[in-house]
DNA sequence: CGGTCGCCTGAGAGCGCTCTCAACGGCGCT
DNA sequence: AGCGCCGTTGAGAGCGCTCTCAGGCGACCG
């Protein structure tokens, strides 16, 4: 930098200014300095700048689940996921135009020793939180950190804390329309994990916008989001319920495995059984037939709380907001 | 860190010594130190240190493809693809022991003026490079600006890079052994891209093997190593070559795309036509009949990549090294 | 008992940047 | 013509840590 300053014959300071863009600096004395930056190849050095200015240009991802016995196969699932493969899409993208790098962590939701130590060191600017399960302290502790954060559901307990969520029972309830609306009649439901809030709310919008419609009870099975799980959840059900003509899934991954038994079954679908899943992920494409679902822009949510990540980081004392975005019906083959 | 070392009645050096583990530190004030840090709940900060030390202690796995037009799904594509996901969970956690950060950095590989002057800037003490295409300069970008980097393939171009592979035309080799074995006579094969090398080799040791086998040609399609890309390559070749027996597929994605296909036109597998994919991604176990495939351990791959890069961090003028893996046949349903 | 060696510790100089504050010069006003 | 203000620049003080180097003290040896 001094070598920068030098070259142009100004100060440190005038460097410094032309880098950052400060307006107050004579034209013709920032052409010389960035002359002079680009003959001596010079590159700032984040870590001085991040020093004093006490930004890091980068926040955390940090994806929060339950870990598995075997630590391989949690990794694994979490970066196989394409509901986090969306997230980080999502967030990578609202991130980029404003030159904030992204540091994905997958932590275990029972043990945040690593991570809260991470947070506090300052590696980050902020944290963008993924934590589904109700039992997670996480978002409670990043709170009590101190550190801007915006989680990706609603918080079980009262925190003060902004999140972006989807109307969850909004999206179950278009899901039993549309089987309602088809003819189906004999309805069941694969659920998520009943012990994270948006496998309760799904469940608990299609139970109850079908009760308000004369199905005071609606069979379910609890699934845990992966194919496997939904394939072995849909042969339980139909063990149980070998009528049903009409299966709202939890999310797309699991009414894949539903689907795949369906047809090795030889049960015919849609004809025999509707089935709708949720989320809209490329799983749902992948299927065959294609699989109607409900669609949940989970993108433009991670870009959302990437922005309103921005915005907290920007202005310290900024009241936590959060942001519901809605579900619509994607019609396809499979109901 | 001045309250630290006033509470425990030290200076300042022996709080760092303390808190960088030097051994040269009396058991009792190592002992005070470290009560007087647990009292003042104090947290080193790491841009301070980092200017000091030259170290961030977070690498950058970078991902160079080729943009789509739109860079919506550019992103999605990378993130939600089994291949990149297992890359990133193997380098995860060879890293976590490390106490090393990941910031993941997708990119353009025709544009790489973004991740340059990233890594220029020093975020990072290392690169993990994930990069095919045969044209893309970012390897020897990244070796010119020397900093430490490890490539995910075998560089196109001569650069004195440390790489970590997969002996590729053995695993295409083991494909073909296997088809011929089963009693296949009628061989294809649908490639992966050809202006990558292992879209190549894929395919050139498939060929080459058979053609000493008495197989002077083999029908091929290029394939894009999506599913869908698989789809259409399937239907193409089948158009062409209606009554191939035994197929070989450079990646379980389009081998996933493939048996789809071969579904809905009612070609049973294997007994009508043999399947042997490439990867053993979890897309393998997602299909039916499960697909037998050349198995990669994309995850040790990468996780040796780290630990390499890990070496050439410790000690600047180590000499490149190349790793080679070899695949391996996982036999199950549908060869 | 004195000298010397070696182990620990403390003092202090940076690391490379930003940012405040003061100085300077030119301009417009009275 | 003098005064004051604004716009621009430079000087210099940190930001919080590491690490070298010198000094002190105890132990061991002669």
């Amino acid at each position: 930098m001094d070598q920068v300053a030098e070259a142009a014959g100004v100060s440190r300071a005038t460097v410094s200014r032309v880098i950052n863009g400060a307006p107050s600096v004579d034209s013709k004395i920032r052409e010389m300095v960035q002359r002079a930056i680009a003959d001596t190849g010079y590159v700032p050095n984040v870590a001085a700048r991040s020093l004093v200015t006490r930004r890091s240009n980068s926040v955390a991802l940090v994806i929060s689940e339950p870990d598995r016995p075997d630590n391989h196969s949690f990794l694994n699932r979490i970066f196989t996921d394409p509901y986090f493969g969306r997230i980080t899409a999502g967030a990578t993208s609202a991130l980029r135009p404003h030159d904030i790098h992204l540091v994905v962590i997958p932590t275990d939701s029972t043990d945040h020793h690593q991570v809260v130590r991470y947070l506090r060191q300052g590696h980050v600017d902020g944290v963008l939180l993924i934590s589904s399960h109700e039992q997670d302290t996480l978002p409670r502790q990043v709170h009590d950190l101190g550190i801007p954060a915006v989680v990706s559901a609603r918080p079980t307990s009262p925190i003060a804390v902004s999140y972006v969520d989807v109307d969850q029972r909004l999206g179950a309830r278009l899901a039993a329309e549309h089987l309602l609306n088809r003819g189906c009649r004999a309805l069941a439901t694969i659920s998520g994990p009943l012990d994270i809030p948006s496998g309760l709310d799904r469940l608990d919008g299609f139970r109850s916008f079908l009760a308000g419609r004369g199905f005071p009870t609606v069979p379910s099975v609890e699934g845990d989001f992966t194919r496997a799980g939904g394939e072995a959840a849909a042969r339980r059900l139909l063990t149980d319920f070998p009528d049903i003509d009409g299966l709202f899934v939890a999310n797309d991954l699991m009414a894949e495995g539903a689907l795949r038994l369906f047809q090795d079954l030889g049960r015919r679908v849609p004809d025999d059984i509707a089935v709708v899943g949720f989320d809209d992920s490329s799983a749902a494409l992948d299927c065959r037939p294609l699989l109607t679902t409900v669609r949940q822009p989970v993108e433009e949510m991670a870009a959302e709380m990437a922005e309103v990540l921005m915005a907290h980081i920007a202005t310290p004392g900024r009241l936590p907001r959060s942001v519901t975005f809605q579900p619509s019906l994607v019609i396809r083959d499979s109901a």
